[in-house]
DNA sequence: GTCTATACAAGGATAGAC
DNA sequence: GTCTATCCTTGTATAGAC
């Protein structure tokens, strides 16, 4: 703490900058397709200065994985604890939020440059395991747990409905991310109009009456 | 043809052990990860050999990543133009054949693959498209078409069935790949009873009459 | 068709001045 | 905290003998 910012203000942390950046870059070529040259030459520093904040490189990715999914999950969880909301607009708006959590904020969009690196960095992939993917799915399952004790929802096979649940949020992930070079990305993924039909068929399901 | 391979059987093709070896190793360790000294010593032979048979690391990967995708396209669309099914148990079978093309074989098992170079080879990513992704989606369609128009199946919106249908697929697809490293994968992703659940809830989805 | 040898760039990382 | 300079490894790719 205070650590001799010249300024009061304007503290600007190089630290975070690198990592904001560093985020992109391996978002954008993975991994092994990133290299600390170009990252230095994308925040503006020379190579060795980013050594003078992480170690390594493997240091700097962990950095990045790790860094802001808590966020996410507390607003799950958040929802998941609303007293003001019925079953029906809980499991709505839960589902909002994995799209959002998901495709638009960074720590979601990190799924597939987890798969790219769970061989070299097993370690890695346990830790966003549980502390991210596991995290939503028990929260999800908590709230079908409730609605279903209330008997506001059917009661389906869960293993089936989890995947019904989190798998389209996964492919437009990861749809996105194959289809980014394309002008068409938008249309052939809107993620809005995706969220709604998929939330619609799933509270469909869920009322049919067991 | 006839390249005078020295005898008459068991002309292994030393292009096509290549091939696969090469993609195992893409499909493990990711395009940049993946080295031509590492596949060299995989297939056994030396770096410099690898170039007689492709003349870049980029053509051999597109040479993996076309290689046999057809086929798997071929079987989907026999499904779809079999008349001795019924509509309920021709999407059935579909949805099997999506697991099977996607999490089981290799072609399919490429998605996360692509997603890592699509910005750096957009023109992979497109043909891959093309000739792969939205093929299924077409059968899909053809065969959801079929059924509603028979009356077998309620009438949903379908930019949201398509993804009920898919996304649990990639999802599976891309899991398996995060959580490879890990000894209890076949626990937390069992390709057959998720498949299993997924085609139920589908089902009963498409039934309740609209 | 495979080899040895090599070219040349880029990779991750460190030493030490400022 | 950032720089210049440098180390050593690995990367893709080619030349030319066999």
């Amino acid at each position: 703490m205070a650590e001799s910012s010249s300024s009061t203000e304007e503290a600007f942390d190089r630290r975070a900058d690198i990592l904001r950046i560093a985020t992109d870059l391996f978002l954008e070529k993975g991994y092994a397709g990133t290299s600390m040259s170009m990252l230095a030459k994308a925040v503006g520093v020379r190579k060795a200065s980013l050594y003078h904040h992480f170690p390594s490189k493997e240091a700097l990715f962990v950095a990045c994985v790790t860094d802001g999914y808590d966020d996410a999950i507390a607003t799950l969880a958040a929802i998941r604890d609303d007293p003001s909301l019925s079953e029906k607009e809980r499991l709505r708006r839960a589902i909002g939020q994995l799209y959002e959590i998901n495709v638009n904020s960074t720590a979601g969009r990190m799924s597939p440059l987890i798969a790219e690196v769970s061989l070299r960095f097993p370690e890695i992939a346990r830790a966003f395991d549980d502390g991210f993917i596991a995290m939503q799915h028990v929260i999800l399952n908590d709230i079908l747990d409730a609605a279903e004790a209330k008997g506001a929802f059917a009661k389906l096979d869960r293993l089936g409905m989890d995947h019904l649940i989190f798998g389209p949020v996964v492919n437009v992930c990861l749809s996105r991310q194959m289809f980014a070079p394309f002008a068409d990305l938008d249309e052939r993924m809107p993620v809005e109009r995706i969220r709604d039909s998929h939330a619609d068929l799933i509270a469909r399901l869920l009322e049919a009456g067991g």
